[in-house]
RNA sequence: GGGCGCGUAGCCUAGUCUGGAUAGGGCACCGGGUUCCUAACCCGGCGGUCGGGGGUUCAAAUCCCCCCGCGCCCGCCA
């Protein structure tokens, strides 16, 4: 669709940015501060407000210039002729400021629109493979909310990449080795008359019957926490699990243990499959141990320069020389009984990811990040010549304190949340339409729901906690994934009632009120926002973005009458056209589902 | 104790990388708007020592230093 497209043609604005540069950079350097357009471009303000579309400071430029700077911007000012795209260029003090040719851009906006049809907003600017590894939970149970922010982040950046013309693989790595999973195998593969009383209370209630009905995560997962709790104060058990881990790490066969841990895997995805998040493969941590990958990356560790051994036979890697903390420095590699750890594990998994693909991302929470660093020192000292990139966000925090924990009870688990958020857009659904079947009602409900809790998780920078609260993860106003939605629906709404899904015939001099051209200069600004996601992995920015096409087409359509209007019909449908379709593609992004109505 | 991240109105949040002109939104609260295209909306109002102090600069929410608060990490767990 895109083919033969120049890349840089695709966002509107460049053919407005592109000379100007050049123009004020030759102005300047003409009198006297030489700037390249480089440089120009970097500084130049795109924000927008009642002054402009663009601004320069030009302090900088006058100090190099030896001039007063508010005479300078009127120098310079004065000497740019006219440039093309450009309605006008002021000085208002030290400040230059242009103001785009409305006409021209809503030509070049719409038509672009609709000629990129649903690749609008996309580029080809990335082509390199990418891996991207997120959630990765362990297999003992329902998510919570706190864990399903790395499959929110993970899945968004992997379709914003994609949008910029990378091809994605979306890995989840399974750890079915480990202590966790080996504890709810313990507990499984036990005769319930066996089980720890806590355990046993936690199940209770349940018939074999219901047992059997339960979605496997939330079946296996009910007893983890009295489990994990109960290992602390019984070390004859914690033996029996560590035994269960050895057992596995020598493929020595493990009764149920495969079969719980896909079980309960499964349930899982299902659980993400309602946040419209997916993957392309799993990986199974247990086959670098059989594969004898693991193996090979211990063997290679012992040889590597900074190892040392322990008195009591472990293997460790001194990483001082790669920026840990002093006090983290000293890395296991083997144990004394000479059986591998998760970071050697993850050496063997990333070097295969590295076989497969040249760019690797993993999405990691706070709490891994010192792990990430290792890892990283950890493929220095074998000599990896790619490294993978880590995105780290920060936890979901509970308003008594501290982040979300099943073990403590500080938890709210995805399905009891989207639950929820169901009933509640189910009921708003309801108090709007007589006219739907069941069906639609429900179907409506699951969209919005499920829009509102995704929305609510991405539209928070990665580095900021999120606190979470029910009120404010189920609002359906306001900054919110429905707000999105809505703005779609009334979009559509207005096209169907039209009789024009596709109008693509309109007169750029007839979008000549306020409103419309605020959401014009608006939506030319979506390819700019998606390269910009791409290249800062800040996924929330796409979330900010959506918001504000939303709220400037609900001004256009509060202020604008489209279908009663005369000759600017035809053109303001088109801008309806065009507004919905960048919604529809940031949406798309962001993993909402659109509606047609609601 | 050491390390990483954060601190913006009653609450939540954008802007910090790349310093610029009156710090954008949302919730709550107050006041308006529907014989008209979906009021899950729009308009107006209220509300800000950008955690505190110092520094750099013509200019600091943004850069540097110190302090305070919050989250997390510092396992031969994952």
């Amino acid at each position: 669709m895109t083919e033969g497209l120049d890349p840089a043609a695709t966002d509107p604005w460049e053919p407005v940015v592109a000379p100007l540069t050049v123009a004020v950079a030759a102005a300047l350097t003409a009198h006297g501060a030489a700037i390249d357009p480089a440089t120009v471009r970097l500084q130049l303000d795109r924000t927008g407000s009642e002054r402009g579309d663009l601004a320069l400071a030009l302090h900088r430029a006058a100090k190099l210039a030896g001039k007063e700077p508010a005479a300078f911007a009127a120098t310079i000012a004065a000497a740019l002729g006219p440039v093309p795209g450009l309605l006008s260029v002021s000085a208002t003090g030290a400040f230059l400021n242009f103001v785009a040719d409305p006409e021209r851009l809503a030509r070049a906006t719409l038509g672009t629109v609709f000629a990129e049809g649903e690749h609008w907003g996309h580029s080809r600017a990335l082509a390199t493979p990418v891996c991207v590894e997120h959630t990765s939970a362990n297999p003992t149970g329902p998510f919570h909310v706190g864990r399903v922010r790395n499959g929110i982040i993970g899945d968004t950046l992997a379709r914003v990449l994609r949008a910029t013309g990378a091809p994605v693989t979306t890995q989840y790595y399974v750890d079915d080795i480990g202590r966790q999973a080996a504890m709810v195998t313990w507990i499984w593969s036990k005769p319930r008359a066996e089980w720890p009383e806590e355990a046993r209370a936690a199940v209770a209630g349940a018939t074999p019957e219901e047992e059997a009905a339960m979605r496997p995560d939330l079946r296996y997962g009910r007893p983890y926490s009295a489990v994990s709790r109960y290992l602390k104060s019984h070390p004859e058990a914690a033996e029996e699990v560590a035994a269960i881990s050895r057992h596995l790490e020598e493929r020595v066969d493990v009764p149920r243990h495969t079969e719980i841990a896909r079980a309960v895997l499964s349930g899982m995805v299902a659980s993400l499959g309602r946040l419209g998040i997916t993957f392309d493969e799993f990986v199974w941590e247990s086959t670098f141990l059989f594969n004898g990958s693991v193996e090979d990356v211990v063997a290679r560790l012992r040889k590597a320069p900074h190892a040392v051994q322990e008195a009591n036979g472990a293997w460790a890697l001194d990483t001082t020389g790669y920026g840990l903390p002093k006090e983290t420095a000293r890395v296991i590699v083997t144990r004394a009984d000479g059986t591998s750890l998760y970071a050697v594990r993850d050496i063997a998994y990333h070097e295969e990811k590295f076989r497969r693909f040249p760019r690797v991302i993993d999405v990691l929470g706070q709490d891994h990040h010192l792990h990430a660093k290792t890892l990283d020192a950890m493929l220095a000292e074998l000599g990896a010549s790619r490294r993978p990139e880590f995105v780290i966000y920060q936890d979901i925090t509970v308003p008594e304190g501290g982040r979300m924990s099943t073990r403590q009870g500080k938890v709210v688990f995805v399905d009891d949340l989207l639950d929820e958020a169901v009933d509640r857009a189910r009921a708003e659904v309801l108090k709007r339409h007589d006219d739907l079947s069941g069906e639609e009602v429900d179907a409506i409900a699951r969209v919005v729901g499920a829009a509102a809790v995704r929305y609510h998780i991405v539209r928070v920078a990665l580095d900021k906690n999120v606190q979470f609260r029910w009120e404010d993860a189920l609002s359906f106003e306001g900054r919110s994934g429905p707000f999105l939605l809505y703005a779609y629906a009334r979009a559509s709404s207005l096209l169907r009632k039209a009789g024009a899904d596709r109008p693509t015939a309109f007169d750029p001099a007839r979008l000549a009120t306020p409103a419309e051209r605020a959401l014009v200069r608006t939506i030319a600004r979506f390819p700019e926002v998606v390269a910009g996601v791409a290249r800062t992995t800040h996924v929330h920015a796409l979330a900010g973005y959506a918001h504000e096409v939303a709220e400037e087409f609900n001004r256009f359509y509060e202020s604008t009458p489209v279908l009663a209007s005369g000759a600017e019909r035809e053109s303001r449908l088109a801008l309806v056209a065009a507004a919905r379709r960048t919604l529809g593609n940031a949406m798309a992004l962001l993993g909402l589902e659109p509606l047609e109505r609601m």
